[in-house]
RNA sequence: AGGCACGUAGCUCAGUGGAAGAGCACUACCUUGACACGGUAGGGGUCGGCGGUUCAAUCCCGCCCGUGCCUACCA
């Protein structure tokens, strides 16, 4: 026997009635550490395991949704590296370019009274990085405290330089492609964040109802006018033409005529246009404002119009429009009605429900505007992506997904990289003073390659921090260098993440990592579901709904909110969550406890053990130990259990696997075999015969099991009870670094399984009985059991002990009868 | 508007072309030396509705009703 771990071990708590996870967790975490065994190295001889962890912003802190993700990783990691793989789960965070920023910039807002600009671009980076160091990365303490078996040697920060390098260098190959290209686009204008936003990062509130006003715009001959209608009043200051169908009867006279704006005295004509126009829509006649619309724009472009911007970067109308210029955009809005209503142009107006766009990070609505930025041709990205998953060299889970994402992908559009923001990736490009062209290169150029002059300006914006994070699969394993991590973490295994990031960050990793690469980043993309309360709504902050993990933890401990978590996390039907209850946790709580307790059991019955002995003894299989019915069939439905959990695990359900290890130890384990274990020590005469170390190898062999089969769930208490269990000699230093169970065929016993069956049958038959016919637990019955076939007879005459033992009988007969069944009787 | 899902026990959810499942809740009994964060036994579902395919449908197909989510430039 050795005796590792004596000091680690908490004897105190051995005989504890509860298991008390705030004294073990932490304690076990530092052992890991310590020994290492979260690292996995590159150069190991062994199949590779990687899991990248979806990185959260480095000054975040832990909410359900990580800890769900989370716990799935570790579940998986965890699985596969006593598997013997060379499983690598590697952390790291996001440096959240706008979200970040916000955050900082609101400190100092409300801590010094100023704003970004009043300290300036340079010292405002430096605050972020002040702030950062302040606070960031707490959400790594608190992964440790969910017990993340994470490569922490291999921690990642998508600002540090080396990974800055690599967002350089994808930017630098992309533009020298041709796929990165700067030009005046209809873009996502925040005016609050004062910066672009892409396409995804606006969020459309459905279904505000709002009102469609019908304006007259007088035709300048005299001849009529012609009614537009429009959500946007203030936007008519922009418009440059009047768009009709050309095949419609009422208007198709109009084409050709002139119009002055009545608000700007601009002039334009009504233009006639199939695309832009649905002549059974409203009037049939559409204003057209190319320069905040994202239609009339388009229209703009074949028609050859000319743009006009009449709101600033604050959203505040400029000298283009004329007498109403100075005004806030809502305020223009009124203004604009006012004074057609004055000039009696006024046709009325109705409700009109429709969606308008908000900043995904401030909630302002969003306008679109006609901007200078760099851009993403995603077309060429996004064909590879897509055909790698039509040929399942990356494949989702749940299978449903991937319709979503040939969905987006077919239809993609090109991707706004550029923020005018200050906290993130500077773009590699400067702007020459002397030709005005634009230079992109690795290192600050020395001189313009146009014309040669030295006076460079670097482009102020930085990127997108998704475009950061579209290249973390290898950006994080040391690209562009061709490192060995990459060679061996490269494709990595599985990606798991929340759905709600499919399109930003999923599908840009595929296309990032195939064009990059060359190779899929991912084999499996595990899609989790939301994590809401009780009630199926998100949980917000401002609703004050969020449970906090940490909280969960320090009441319940890790393992059981884990195994809350894994209960849940069944496969993410799409629009289903996860309803997140504190009662999910107090279940897993009563699992551990009773885990627990049957552990003590176990221990407080193991005198005279000899782990060794028992080892060789079984180390044949069951036949030659000589073993009986109950120590046959518990050993058989280990195999069971190690099966179902194993193939839950390779299909991705973690629910199933969760619950088929919790079915065997408190149904099997629990309630049938240390009952009849309890009944077998008690016989006479058992305290020195081989029934003894039977029973007790039998208990020790399935309940060891059971903590390596649970351990990917529930790590800690697994880890404490493994310690002081009793075990031959060379076993590992920790249950961290044993072998996952595999099935064992010679345990299978088909015979013992169906034998116990009958007997467990007729037992609760028995059971029902007395409690059907209020009989106390106290009267010692004889029960007469009529069974049908000769088989049964002798399998219930066998294991009349135990009918008797588990039915609180005094003696147990058999009969035969001509009928098919079991007939149980209990005779006074 | 289009797309994707879902509708199974009081609640939350699994599941399968061949006699309906889990956890919680509920009822009765039990403080027995692992555990009352426990034990034993039990009740409860025409598997949303209507048709169709099949020897057989909760499962496959169609329609309908209800719910949720995603995408979209509807002035």
């Amino acid at each position: 026997m050795n005796k590792p771990n004596q000091d680690v071990a908490a004897t105190s708590s051995r005989y504890a009635k509860n298991y008390e996870p705030a004294s073990i967790e932490p304690r076990w975490y530092g052992e890991w550490v310590r020994r290492r065994y979260f690292h996995a190295d590159a150069q190991a001889p062994k199949a590779p395991f990687a899991i990248v962890i979806p990185p959260p912003n480095v000054t975040g802190v832990l909410h359900m949704g990580h800890a769900l993700g989370c716990t799935i990783e570790d579940i998986f990691t965890r699985w596969k590296r006593m598997a013997a793989y060379n499983a690598m789960w590697l952390p790291g965070t996001d440096h959240a370019g706008i979200a970040t920023q916000m955050v900082v910039e609101r400190r100092l807002r409300e801590k010094e009274g100023k704003s970004r600009h009043d300290i300036g671009r340079e010292e405002f980076v430096k605050r972020v990085w002040e702030w950062r160091q302040q606070s960031g990365d707490q959400i790594l303490e608190q992964l440790k405290r969910l017990g993340c078996s994470l490569d922490w040697d291999r921690l990642k920060f998508t600002m540090e330089p080396s990974y800055s390098e690599a967002v350089i260098e994808a930017f630098v190959r992309l533009h020298e492609e041709g796929l990165i290209y700067r030009a005046e686009r209809l873009i996502n204008w925040c005016v609050s964040c004062r910066t672009a936003l892409s396409d995804l990062e606006v969020d459309y509130d459905e279904g505000k109802q709002g009102e469609l006003y019908e304006f007259a715009y007088p035709l300048l001959d005299g001849s009529g006018e012609v009614v537009i209608a429009t959500t946007r009043p203030e936007t008519m200051l922009g418009d440059t033409a009047v768009a009709v169908h050309p095949d419609d009867p009422r208007h198709q006279a109009k084409i050709g005529r002139k119009i002055q704006n009545p608000l700007t005295g601009y002039f334009f004509n009504v233009i006639g246009d199939p695309v832009l126009v649905d002549p059974t829509f409203g009037t049939g006649a559409v204003k057209v404002t190319p320069a905040h619309d994202p239609n009339d724009f388009e229209s703009a472009q074949r028609n050859g119009l000319p743009f006009i911007s009449i709101l600033d970067e604050a959203g505040v109308v400029t000298a283009a429009g004329g007498p109403f210029a100075g005004l806030d955009r809502f305020a223009a809005r009124k203004a604009v009605k006012a004074r057609l209503k004055e000039l009696g142009l006024e046709r009325g107006s109705k409700p009109h429900v429709h969606a308008v766009g908000h900043c995904q990070r401030c909630e302002t609505v969003v306008e679109p505007m006609l901007s200078t930025q760099w851009f993403v041709k995603m077309e060429p990205l996004a064909r590879p992506a897509i055909e790698a998953v039509e040929q399942g060299k990356t494949r989702f889970v749940p299978e449903s997904w991937s319709k979503t994402y040939f969905h987006w992908m077919r239809n993609i559009r090109d991707w706004c990289i550029s923020r005018q923001l200050w906290w993130g990736h500077r773009i590699p490009a400067w702007t020459c003073g002397a030709c005005a062209k634009i230079t992109v290169a690795r290192q600050t150029p020395a001189a313009c390659v146009h014309c040669g002059d030295a006076a460079l300006t670097q482009d102020s914006d930085v990127l997108d921090t998704w475009f950061s994070s579209w290249l973390w699969p290898f950006a994080t394993l040391g690209w562009p260098k061709e490192t060995r991590e990459l060679k061996t973490f490269y494709p990595t295994t599985v990606l798991d993440t929340g759905y709600d990031i499919l399109f930003f960050w999923v599908a840009r990793m595929m296309m990032a990592g195939l064009h990059f690469m060359k190779k899929v980043p991912f084999r499996t993309v595990y899609l989790h579901t939301m994590v809401t309360d009780e009630k199926g709504d998100k949980m917000s902050k401002v609703k004050g709904n969020t449970i906090d993990p940490l909280v969960v933890i320090d009441k319940y401990g890790a393992d059981a909110l884990r195994f809350a978590l894994a209960w849940l996390a069944t496969h993410a039907s799409q629009g289903k969550n996860i309803k997140f209850s504190m009662n999910n946790v107090e279940d897993a709580r009563r699992f551990a406890t009773k885990i627990w307790n049957a552990s003590r059991f176990a221990l407080m019955n193991l005198e005279g053990f000899d782990a060794e002995r028992f080892a060789d003894r079984v180390a044949d299989g069951p036949d030659r130990a000589e073993l009986d019915l109950p120590e046959r069939w518990i050993l058989s439905r280990v195999q069971r259990a190690i099966e179902a959990v194993d193939e839950a695990l390779e299909d991705y359900r973690i629910s199933d696997a969760a619950q088929a290890a919790y079915h065997f130890v408190w149904n099997e384990l629990c309630d049938w075999y240390i009952e009849l274990a309890k009944a077998a020590l008690a016989r006479e005469g058992a305290a020195d015969s081989e029934l003894r170390w039977k029973v007790q190898g039998a208990l020790v062999t399935a309940l060891e099991a059971a903590m390596r089969l649970l351990h990917p769930f529930m790590p800690f208490l697994t880890e404490e009870i493994w310690q002081q269990l009793p075990k031959s000699s060379g076993a590992p230093q920790s249950i961290m670094i044993t072998l996952y169970p595999v099935k064992d065929l010679r345990f299978i016993d088909d015979a013992s399984e169906a034998s116990m069956a009958l007997v467990q049958k007729v037992i609760v038959a028995l059971r029902t009985i007395r409690a059907e016919k209020n009989i106390a637990q106290t009267a010692r019955l004889t029960a007469i059991l009529t069974v049908g076939d000769d088989y049964k007879k002798t399998i219930l005459e066998g294991y009349r002990e135990i009918v008797a033992e588990q039915g609180r009988c005094a003696a147990v007969r058999v009969r035969r009868a001509g009928s098919t069944t079991n007939i149980p009787h209990l005779v006074g």
